[in-house]
DNA sequence: TGGCTGGAACCACAA
DNA sequence: TGTTGTGGTTCCAGC
């Protein structure tokens, strides 16, 4: 494995990864994330660069691997961490060859007289540092004037400690548990996705493997691109395991497909050439030098790790002095397998990186328009380039992943599933044209399928209203969930990157806890206006995600997504203002996508209990046999009624269908009584539920015509962004704050206005939008990274950036499933 | 040549 | 327990 020093300034002594080495001898499950590992951050991390830390594996994070598996590390042959001869020198130099001693001595042996193997370094140098204190960093420089205000998110740095959390459990992974052509991949994406093997496990150690594959989810993002001669083993990006279709190396160990894999539970059977999978998640592998855990240096993580940041943004992060894991890049984001898997060493060992992709040698480029090129260039630069060698991947898999909410404390940007104000004050972030509703998501052995496209051609647009500074901003996107729940990171699914002659917008990938993050640039010439032409959607194995450790959720059939962007825009103060906007859902499933119904909109949102009306519903796959149910549900979720309503067939067309609202049961109703329907297409085909009130009979119709003005604006307010034209209540998971949120803070958590959202309400009746004292955020108490449901609302007082202490706060679950939004308890 | 797409095969699990 | 349906995943072929 080779040593992976980051450059970092002298005042980083790099004593965790000294330290950690030094405990790495112990063998046991990894301290908590919050104990050794921020003692740690305390103590050596007084400052991380926002670039680099948020995503750094840290050293730390190998506190707890076991001795053995530094021996096996360094004595297999496919790692080798060789300082190569062309590694520029300097910071870059640092990276590959850096002195062993840097971190650990080199006296350091292994009890059974090994070599100690060099516990994985990373040296950190502060983005601030590489532009100012080495002349290789030019490249940043320019960019730097390029696009001197660029922000990029204030991410904070993180240094983590491995083995927190798996991603899958130890007992039921093994790199030979998950097989099949994704074996290699799978492996990969599961390690790169931060999922994590558990520490005592020299099985799961990365050390164990010798395979030292960067990977890479998209040629274009080459970082490692120029890195060839700064890859351990050449080939950074491509390795045998890296194409589970297209290499011949890889048949060679791959052997004859088995079945295919399916879902949950890891009961794939497959053999792996000579790596005979346990057919039990239980069993774990024979460890083999050949299959293990990636150590790779993934061009997602180097992006994520390379992040630029402004120096405003940088302030931010040294004055935030944070230790947030949340923002680990190589927290486990898998990345297209093919391309990054690790695992059979000596393939991929032997695999030469194509000559053209010499190390610094990709030239910035004319290629790209202004802005693309800046990010490019900072994507591509040499500060890059100095860290390609750098085996991060390698340590994703034991960084501990936040698991809880709580464990994000990040005092700069709020984490991925706190919901968020898409308005606050004058500024308004809007989804300007909607994706469409169906999107066939790519698996890791898939080629990408494109990008999001929207409905109507073209591409998703999305907008910060209210800005009138000159800098650029970064617009971040992530998948995120559809259903009923709070809005949080899709476990299944991640946004992917796309590139290529086609798009016009540039990108850059990120990994936030777990989750990877596009993100755009916000562009005052453009309006701060952005055109999602680079998003895809990866789909992730469920049975490798079901496995992760604390995920709750489960893959099958939970195939909506929604594209979340978000924003932080700098205050006056010094602070951040998040707000957030979620899209309509997307159906990512082949098959759902061909067989369910989907309503995307509907005319009337609410009508008087007498019914009778006719409502037009847009959407897709609707049949002259489709039916449309109004259901009433009770507090626990059972049907209180349900009524078939009538429809015109003779309307009826796949994408609209015209249905007359029916009566309500009770048709002496004082106040909105909130029902849903769905449309039918026979057993198991429903669309999901739709929301629509009924109005007390003597209330006025505000809005009953069906009409196609489906302005956000005019039924929901900003809350409504990223919604269905008319109100998708179960999606209305934009946070809408309440003029003075305290109200909702008191009492119980009493009923909170912020129920508003799931009411058709016209504007006159609309939550006020929220200013910045009011912001806040509603952070998802999840069990896990993804499992949170319900949630706690969090003022985030005067500025949502702020993240301070969050405060309970009633927030309305949109689950139709769910009781009434009248009350979310804290949990 | 490689990316994007649509379609479908294959397989395991669910009904 | 066996059969059929459903959905996840992978692969193929055409553009």
């Amino acid at each position: 494995m080779p040593s992976t020093s980051f450059p970092v300034p002298s005042k980083f002594p790099l004593g965790p990864a000294a330290a950690v080495c030094g405990s790495g001898e112990t063998l046991g499950p990894a301290p908590p994330a919050g104990g050794t590992m921020k003692a740690a951050e305390e103590e050596h991390y007084s400052y991380a660069s926002p670039g680099i830390g948020s995503s750094l594996p840290l050293p730390a994070a190998h506190t707890s691997l076991p001795a053995p598996c530094h021996d096996l590390q360094t004595s297999t042959p496919g790692i080798s961490a060789v300082p190569s001869a062309n590694h520029p020198s300097g910071y870059g130099g640092a990276v590959d060859s850096g002195p062993s001693g840097y971190f650990l001595p080199s006296t350091n042996t292994r009890p059974n007289g090994a070599p100690a193997l060099e516990s994985p370094r990373i040296e950190i140098t502060s983005y601030l540092g590489l532009h100012h204190g080495s002349g290789q960093f030019f490249h940043d420089v320019e960019v730097e004037d390029v696009l001197p205000s660029c922000k990029r998110s204030p991410s904070t740095a993180t240094l983590h400690l491995p083995g927190l959390e798996a991603y899958r459990d130890p007992s039921c992974l093994s790199p030979a548990s998950s097989l099949s052509s994704r074996s290699c991949n799978s492996e990969a994406s599961s390690y790169e996705s931060n999922y994590s093997y558990p520490y005592a496990s020299p099985q799961t150690s990365p050390w164990q493997s010798p395979c030292v594959s960067p990977k890479t989810t998209d040629p274009e993002e080459a970082f490692p691109r120029g890195l060839g001669a700064c890859h351990l083993l050449g080939s950074p990006r491509h390795s045998p395991s890296t194409s589970p279709r297209a290499s011949v190396t890889e048949e060679s160990w791959l052997g004859a497909r088995g079945s295919r894999p399916t879902s949950p539970c890891n009961k794939r059977k497959y053999s792996l050439n000579g790596r005979q999978p346990s057919c039990s998640p239980h069993h774990s592998p024979t460890p083999s030098p050949h299959g293990s855990p990636r150590v790779s240096v993934t061009e997602d993580t180097w992006l994520g790790n390379t992040t630029q940041y402004t120096s405003s943004a940088i302030v931010a992060a040294i004055n935030a002095l944070t230790t947030d894991s949340s923002l680990d890049l190589g927290d486990g984001v898998p990345i297209k397998s093919r391309k990054t898997t690790l695992e059979h060493a000596p393939s991929v060992a032997l695999k030469v990186e194509p000559a053209g992709e010499d190390l610094g040698t990709t030239p910035p480029t004319s290629d790209f328009p202004p802005e693309d090129f800046a990010f490019q260039h900072l994507r591509k630069g040499g500060f890059c380039e100095q860290y390609l060698s750098v085996p991060q991947a390698s340590y994703q898999w034991a960084k501990p992943k936040s698991l809880s909410p709580a464990s994000y404390m990040s005092p700069s940007l709020p984490a991925l599933d706190w919901q968020l104000p898409s308005h606050s004050g004058p500024y308004e972030l809007r989804i300007e044209v909607q994706p469409k509703s169906h999107h066939r998501a790519h698996y890791e052995t898939e080629g990408s399928r494109g990008a999001v496209k929207a409905s109507a051609g073209g591409h998703p647009i999305v907008q910060l209203h209210g800005y009138l500074e000159n800098e650029p901003l970064t617009l971040q996107l992530f998948i995120g969930t559809a259903d009923d729940r709070l809005l949080r990171p899709h476990a299944f699914y991640q946004v992917h990157r796309i590139t290529g002659k086609t798009v016009s917008t540039t990108s850059h990938e990120a990994i936030l806890s777990n989750t990877k993050v596009l993100e755009i640039p916000l562009l005052p010439e453009n309006n701060m206006q952005a055109i999602i032409d680079c998003a895809g959607i990866l789909k992730l194995r469920n049975s490798d995600i079901e496995l992760r450790k604390g995920e709750t959720d489960i893959g099958r059939k939970n195939t909506r997504v929604r594209l979340v962007f978000r924003v932080h825009v700098p205050q006056p103060n010094g602070r951040m203002l998040s707000l957030q906007v979620a899209s309509n859902p997307i159906e990512c499933s082949q098959r759902s996508a061909q067989e369910l119904p989907l309503v995307e909109r509907q005319s009337t949102d609410s009508y008087p209990v007498v019914g009778g009306k006719k409502m037009i519903l847009s959407g897709h796959n609707f049949l002259q046999d489709s039916k449309v149910i109004f259901v009433e549900k009770a507090p626990d979720g059972h049907h209180v009624w349900e009524m078939e309503a009538k429809t015109d067939r003779d309307l009826c067309k796949p994408n609209s269908l015209v249905v007359e609202i029916p009566p309500f049961r009770n048709q002496r109703i004082t106040t909105p009584v909130q029902v849903s329907f769905y449309v039918c297409n026979g057993k198991r085909k429903r669309s999901q539920y739709q929301h629509f009130t009924y109005l007390p009979a003597n209330v006025p119709i505000i809005k009953t015509e069906p009409t196609d003005d489906y302005e956000p604006a005019l039924t929901c307010g900003p809350v409504s962004q990223g919604l269905s034209p008319l109100p998708r209540p179960y999606y209305s998971q934009q946070l809408t704050m309440p003029p003075d949120p305290s109200p909702c803070l008191v009492a119980g958590f009493a009923p909170c206005p912020q129920r508003s959202t799931m009411m058709s309400t016209p504007p006159s009746t609309s939550p006020k939008l929220h200013d910045l004292s009011s912001a806040a955020y509603t952070k998802g108490i999840a069990s896990s990274g993804h499992g949170g449901h319900l949630g706690l609302q969090l003022p985030a007082a005067e500025a949502p950036a702020m993240q301070e202490v969050p405060r309970p706060m009633a927030v309305q679950p949109s689950s139709p499933e769910q009781p009434p939004p009248t009350l979310l308890q804290p949990q």
